[in-house]
DNA sequence: ATTGTTGCTTCAATATTTGAAGTGACAATC
DNA sequence: GATTGTCACTTCAAATATTGAAGCAACAAT
């Protein structure tokens, strides 16, 4: 399997692994999530270089997580912004962030998460939407789809 | 910035990412939460090329995601197994399939995720751990620490 | 004796990423 | 009005990483 045949999995986890398990990818939504918009700004907050950068804005607004709008006309200048469908990305980028500060970090976390309503510093959790209850690794089991594990066990060239 | 140099940043996101946001990373980890253990198993599920594969294992059992272990001597064969700390990577994944089923889908997802607990299928859910609410990327503020937001304006080479 | 299994390594060909430099349209300063 | 600066990029050659195919070592099974 080549990563480009990974696009047409079936599995839509391996296409979004596809689109967005990249360095680059995942350091531009958290500055965006940080609030940056404009080019330059996440070119020295990511530290990528111009062309990768360039390359990844674009597939981001072809996949639809965000969009480029002109904030000038005279001269004409856009800036980046993330769509609905890039703001649900929020658990991917918060999960690492999460994962990095318990297992990378000996002291304080660089950047605190304030829930607005009720004004706590927290880390969000994963939770049973059903019983509210913590949810981990081990709570949960996977269920593949018949057609899902007949396609899995089908190995390329098997007769 | 380089990637390497990502790996040294305070940020600990940002160093999760440098060692994550790889397409077979992510692909090793989804297959072993689902339950492969061995080089085949995952050579096949994933289609990641031999050399990647063996590079990637390597990577993830040096920093401690997962572990070789032997299943058996004469002849002397390893598995793999996750970690506590590899374990604790199950949020990312998870997130990863729950935004590729809600936008990249049009029929039904083929894994389904069974709370052991209470028995539901269900899409685990962000959120905060200290008033219970649901939380999205507008539910949230991030409060950088001082000494990181110094880090982050300081730009290479600036006088 | 041959074929198969498992868990890799090696290698040359291909693809991607990188850093540096350049571009175009303007705005601001001297 | 000449120079310098800003923004959002593109281009390009060099460095780096990935790929597919083949090979290898230690056995087990037929």
């Amino acid at each position: 399997m080549s990563r480009a045949e990974l696009a047409e999995n079936t599995c839509t986890a391996a296409r979004a692994v596809e689109l967005f398990a990249d360095v680059w990818m995942m350091m531009i939504l958290r500055e965006m999530f940080l609030g940056s918009r404009r080019f330059d700004e996440l070119q020295r907050l990511t530290g990528a270089p111009t062309a990768t950068l360039s390359q990844r804005l674009k597939r981001l607004e072809s996949v639809g997580v965000l969009r480029r709008e002109a904030y000038s006309e005279h001269p004409l200048r856009h800036e980046y912004r993330l769509t609905d469908m890039g703001r649900d990305l929020w658990p991917v980028v918060i999960s690492m962030k999460a994962w990095g500060d318990k297992w990378l970090l000996s002291d304080e976390t660089p950047v605190k998460i304030l829930h607005k309503e009720c004004g706590a510093s927290i880390t969000p959790q994963l939770v049973c939407p059903d019983c509210h209850k913590p949810m981990a690794a081990h709570d949960a089991e996977p269920r593949l789809s018949r057609k899902f594990e007949l396609e899995r066990n089908a190995v390329k060239g098997q007769s």
